[in-house]
DNA sequence: CTGTTAGCGCCTTCAA
DNA sequence: TTGAAGGCGCTAACAG
């Protein structure tokens, strides 16, 4: 248990270095193999992990860092939405025998403990995912652009930085929910946003104004409402938009839990998803199609994303040539029945 | 970035042993500390974590394991279930300034590469949380055991074992499940488990059959089914106890997504919930109250798992008295609105 | 191939 | 208090 190599040289009767080979898989004689295994079984020992690090400089650990805002964190089920991105590094981690740390801190205490600076200083690991939804100190970005530690930055939206980056198209995404709503023959098209400050609303904003942009019809900002992700906050934006003078005929939701609350609202008013309102989300979580009905939505590749950008930040730890600086996936409409031509279907375009 | 303490010991005209001091918060001369600050500042010196590790032999870094059987633990949404668990041991471990790792490997990779064990040996980890819901291989919990390696067993439901360990009362949670059920005057109860092996699902099962046993409902095996956590699995078998020549009144389901597959299932009979059939869940999973019904549901304390098992871990690491060895927690029966009294109403105890 | 030795960067005695 | 020196356990370079 506390045996150190030393022991197992000297039991072994061989040196230090020999026993460090054995331990590396490094070509040894047979006789003294057979000794270094016996004697190192005898005294339970194996290599002290730190040390070998301190030797090595090198941790074989990354760590996945998704910094936010305050409590909305675990409260969403943003986890939900998670969950396919860890998987996909982890498959990659796991694969290199790598470590995976995680890390979810409130952006406040990042800044407060300078965090991620403390950690690319203290070379505790070796790379690190950075998921961000919502804008960061600068500074910090540049100091970690300066620092030259591996890193690559998820979903940011950041211009004129160099640090790779992997992200997901919100834009396009919003773009092609709202023209599959209006190729259905809707016009007034309402939007339950997230907050206004993550990068990804704003993108899901843009591309369900140049929607309608491009088919002629005009935005009406009493469509828009700023949501919070919550199911709660998807279920009273609804009841709003569905007492308008003018109700909308169909609510594209930035989330899916979000759309799982549009969907309540409607049917407590009597009315019927999709007949009376269709209703779109976005993610494509695991209680997407559980929905009734089930729930047309806009599928991220979260998993990719995840695969993606572990390997990258690998290329870049092995310092192999990484390809493009900036990777954009795109996300995928996704069709089910929650979304169907408006009762009077008299508009097409 | 590549400092080291000499460096700054020699800048700033001060001893390493000064540096070292205040670098660890303790009493030095002014003059020196003012000194030691800023040669560290132009240097851009901080601390190396790896080489205060060696010298501490501590890591500052605790470990979550959660083995699994094979690929279910990222397509069940098994995830939606180990959100809070894993916030409530975050919030801890944050708290003192403790890194997390996460590992999801295959109980048959941790098997094969030895991980856990390899793990405790290399010490890489100052102490681990292992969340089980399978057995594992007793030698392993015999070997953490006479390592004497910090460590809290989540779940496991095992006897015999040293390891502290905490758990949820599976068995009452279904009990009183299945008790509720009854009390609205349901006595043909089904059930549709998670797979058999898993030591909670045993513990849910035992619930239900005692249950039934102190109403003196007689039990039909026929009403057993054996799910795997999926929504389609609760969905098929929710068919075929419909389509049965008695079929039931109510459905137990050993989680929240095959709950919501039951329901849509019977609503795709034309049938209702919970007029026709009652559905209750267990978890309580965010999903939940999306449904349609909103899900009647036994909540497990899952935060509360996560705070108290890496307390407890922590007491272990600091070697305080840690209380006693094992511990229950009671789940909760949430009503919403997913159950009511069969439409004959005929029998009450 | 094997053994020796000098670090890796920090912490902690022990004298002074 | 401070400074010097000896580890912590391992790897890697070098000489044999």
């Amino acid at each position: 248990m506390k045996s150190t190599i030393r022991e197992v040289a000297k039991l072994a009767g061989v040196s230090i270095g020999s026993v460090s080979n054995v331990f590396n898989g490094r070509r040894v004689r047979k006789d003294i193999y057979q000794r270094v295994m016996e004697a190192a079984s005898v005294l339970e020992y194996t290599p002290y992990a730190v040390a070998r690090k301190l030797a090595l400089k090198k941790t074989k650990s990354i760590g996945l860092f998704i910094p936010h805002r305050g409590k909305e964190m675990f409260i969403t089920g943003l986890w939900g939405f998670l969950t396919s991105l860890i998987h996909g590094i982890f498959k990659v981690t796991e694969a290199r025998d790598y470590s995976f740390y995680l890390d979810f801190s409130s952006l406040s205490k990042i800044k407060e403990k300078d965090l991620l600076n403390k950690i690319v200083k203290e070379r505790a690991l070796d790379g690190m995912i950075i998921f961000l939804r919502c804008p960061i100190d600068c500074k910090l970005v540049a100091e970690i652009e300066r620092q030259n530690f591996p890193t690559i930055l998820v979903n940011a939206g950041l211009s004129g930085v160099n640090i790779p980056s992997i992200e997901v198209n919100n834009f396009k995404g919003a773009k092609e929910a709202i023209d599959y709503l209006i190729k259905l023959g809707h016009s007034r098209i309402a939007m339950i946003t997230g907050p206004l400050e993550f990068l990804d609303v704003k993108e899901r904003i843009k591309g369900y104004k140049q929607s309608l942009k491009e088919h002629d019809i005009p935005y009406d900002p009493e469509l828009i409402k700023e949501g919070d992700w919550v199911f709660k906050t998807g279920y009273f934006h609804t009841k709003e938009l569905i007492n308008l003078k003018k109700p909308p005929t169909a609510i594209f939701c930035a989330n899916d839990p979000m759309a799982a609350g549009a969907i309540k609202a409607i049917k407590e008013e009597k009315m019927l998803v999709p007949e009376d309102i269709s209703i779109i989300g976005f993610d494509d979580q695991v209680s997407a199609k559980m929905l009734e009905p089930p729930l047309t939505t806009v599928r991220q590749p979260l998993y990719q994303l995840g695969v993606l950008s572990a390997k990258k930040l690998f290329d870049i730890i092995d310092r192999k040539n990484s390809g493009p600086t900036k990777k954009i996936l795109d996300p995928k409409l996704i069709i089910r029945d929650s979304c169907t031509s408006p009762k009077n279907a008299s508009k097409r375009k």
